[in-house]
DNA sequence: ACTCATTCGGGAACGCCGTTCGCGAACACC
DNA sequence: GGTGTTCGCGAACGGCGTTCCCGAATGAGT
């Protein structure tokens, strides 16, 4: 099979008519109405509209919905702003997580995505590649700096999206059977931890995530 | 809202023609869909065809999809088999993470389930019990002990989700972007990590998890 | 045995989806 | 102006989740 990715596609040969938009642009629409509107709002027909163009025509410039989906967290990761790799690692790599967090919670959509396909664009690759710079001087081997990173990037997104559920209504849905189990009786444990104070304070992220992160990499 | 939980919506009153079938039946028949033919492959109709009834039958024992889905990963969490609570806390939390990981791979789409969406139901809430029994000697606080569910469950379910998409030909479509960025020379550190030996050893599994454990809920 | 309230089964339809086909239009180059 | 090539995109296909609605099936009451 041929796998190339979406991010070699292009060619700008200049013959023919050319094209009115770019892939950039395509983008732009689909992350400005994700944003909007929530991930399942992003159909082909939706962002066409947005440009103001058919269905039809978006396909010159991605090959499918799940492309058009690569290409928009790609391009939220290169919103990263970091600082030249230097000093101890734990920091460098707590920075990183602190800018994803903040990524996702104004992406609200991009949590899931991260989460379920982990195809790394140009900028996924230079954030790997920076975190890789980070831990240069740390003995672990390859093997455990890569894992390091896969782990970053679930546990972030794993905490953003319960903040991000949390934040909305979502809340109740989640927590409704637990309700009725506790007044059943059969989980004690359960009872006296949803019980006792009037409510769980939750860890900090940079807290879990430096825990985390110490216990992988070793301190 | 009423949000009222799928699992609390069973009323048999003895009055009017009786169902042909269970909720039970319809979430094994998704399940085995599921299994067989992986979840996009879980529609409403798909599902009745499996039972051999209409698409419409299925909202007198479901009101959508989701709760369809909700269902399906509360069902396979009552799989586990977990001994009783006692002795050390940290084999005991390892050995949840274990069962997990062998339903997950042998439900290939439970991850993407557990990873998404995180609602609790009856067998969910009686391993989150187990948990919480395990820890009941632990003197970390309430919050982190449900943070450290949390992370299991996550955790878990990632690196589930990484074994399958390694095992199937999901792989090179991830690393294909990989390949270009180390021939075009601008990422140095990720050049070495990934051509030093002839192929990078992943640490495994109970390592990984006992060490973010570790790391949560200290040593 | 008959009525009747109540529940179930499911065909038909609605609106949306991703994607493909094919053709006219628009351009670069000669 | 001709020609080769690319682009825009209306139309159509098959599938989706969900709702409507009505005939069929049942248990309870009499």
């Amino acid at each position: 099979m041929e796998t190339v990715p979406v991010w070699l596609r292009d060619r700008r040969s200049g013959v023919g008519r050319p094209a009115e938009r770019s892939r950039a642009e395509v983008t732009a629409a689909a992350i400005a109405l994700a944003d909007r509107e929530g991930l399942p709002a992003v159909s082909m027909r939706r962002v066409a509209a947005e440009l103001g163009t058919g269905a039809a025509s978006l396909y010159r410039y991605v090959d499918s919905r799940d492309d058009l989906l690569d290409l928009m967290t790609d391009e939220v990761a290169g919103a990263y702003r970091l600082p030249a790799p230097g000093g101890a690692w734990l920091p460098g790599l707590l920075e990183v997580c602190r800018q994803g967090r903040d990524l996702m919670l104004r992406h609200g959509w991009l949590p899931e995505l991260v989460l379920t396909r982990s195809a790394l664009g140009p900028h996924g690759t230079d954030l790997l590649e920076h975190v890789l710079a980070v831990l240069s001087e740390h003995p672990a081997d390859t093997g455990r700096k890569l894992e390091a990173f896969a782990v970053m990037s679930t546990l972030t997104a794993a905490l953003a999206l319960h903040e991000l559920n949390a934040a909305s209504g979502t809340r109740q849905r989640q927590g409704a059977y637990l309700a009725h189990a506790i007044t059943a009786g059969r989980h004690p444990h359960l009872t006296s931890a949803l019980t006792g104070d009037p409510l769980v304070p939750a860890p900090s992220f940079e807290d879990t995530v430096s825990r985390v992160l110490l216990g992988l990499l070793g301190e």
